[in-house]
DNA sequence: GCTTGACCTGTGTCTTAGACGCAGGTGTAA
DNA sequence: TTACACCTGCGTCTAAGACACAGGTCAAGC
């Protein structure tokens, strides 16, 4: 299978397959006599896995230090269990973080239904932000 | 004001007050003895606005436009509210992701939690993750 | 055989919003 | 004068690919 194969067949795109290929995550031959890339059928299981991890939000590094496990003949499995531990908690400030803009963007729109628009003076840019913005943070 | 002490008072670092002042957002004057930066107060509010904006998660880029739309004397308000409406939906889109991917990975860590580690073989390299989010997919 | 055009390839550069490193300048105390 | 802390501008690095580009490949048509 060459690149665009590949990515189609993974649901993934040409240019995913050459990064991972670039900074060595999975390994192609080299077809000589034009220098393609071939990637067999142990590659294509190797990149399904890393597929399903980034989809879990793995980053590609913790992703080559599982694999890097897995290919010493080790099981990779304590290491999947630490990550998705630290995933879950990094998802969780995510999302807490979000709540917090939605509602600064929601209050700040709120507010600025009521107000109109004004042209900037040279020390007033937009009193939209430089009013509410102060409000929200000193509340 | 230098750059060090600007930054101290906007309570951002020095290397933000750089980073504006290198992509052109705020200009200082230049001091011909030593090439050091002078920020004056018109400078700080206008870093006072940047801050703020960056703070309901404008981007640079929009930030700049705004900024480009004030000093040609117009009101950049209604750019403003529509950034801002714009960030609000940016900001639902993260929340729900962000929800999708922490049930993915409770349910990752439930179901693990009953599993043994495995030795990975060729064609399964942590059956936790190659076994798991094909279920969720599937789901 | 030749050409056209569509598609494919590898490689290099670009993206965000700053963080970091570094060589050298400045300022103050001894 | 020297020591040392701090400060400066500038260059490079980050994550995870996306995009651009020059050139290669392949089938259809002449």
């Amino acid at each position: 299978m060459r690149v665009t194969e590949l990515a189609n067949t993974m649901n993934t795109t040409p240019d995913t397959v050459r990064y991972y290929t670039r900074i060595g995550l999975i390994v192609p031959t080299k077809s000589p006599e034009n220098g393609y890339k071939f990637y067999n059928k142990v590659v294509q299981q190797r990149l399904h896995f890393i597929l399903n991890a980034r989809q879990l939000d793995f980053s590609v590094e913790e992703i080559r230090e599982i694999l890097t496990e897995a290919d010493k003949g080790h099981t990779a499995c304590p290491l999947v269990r630490e990550i998705v531990e630290y995933r879950l908690a990094e998802t969780e400030k995510q999302f807490q973080s979000a709540l917090l803009l939605r509602d600064k963007l929601k209050s700040a729109i709120s507010d600025w239904k009521k107000k109109p628009d004004k042209v900037p003076t040279g020390h007033m840019l937009c009193h939209l932000i430089q009013g509410e913005t102060h409000k929200i943070n000193e509340s």
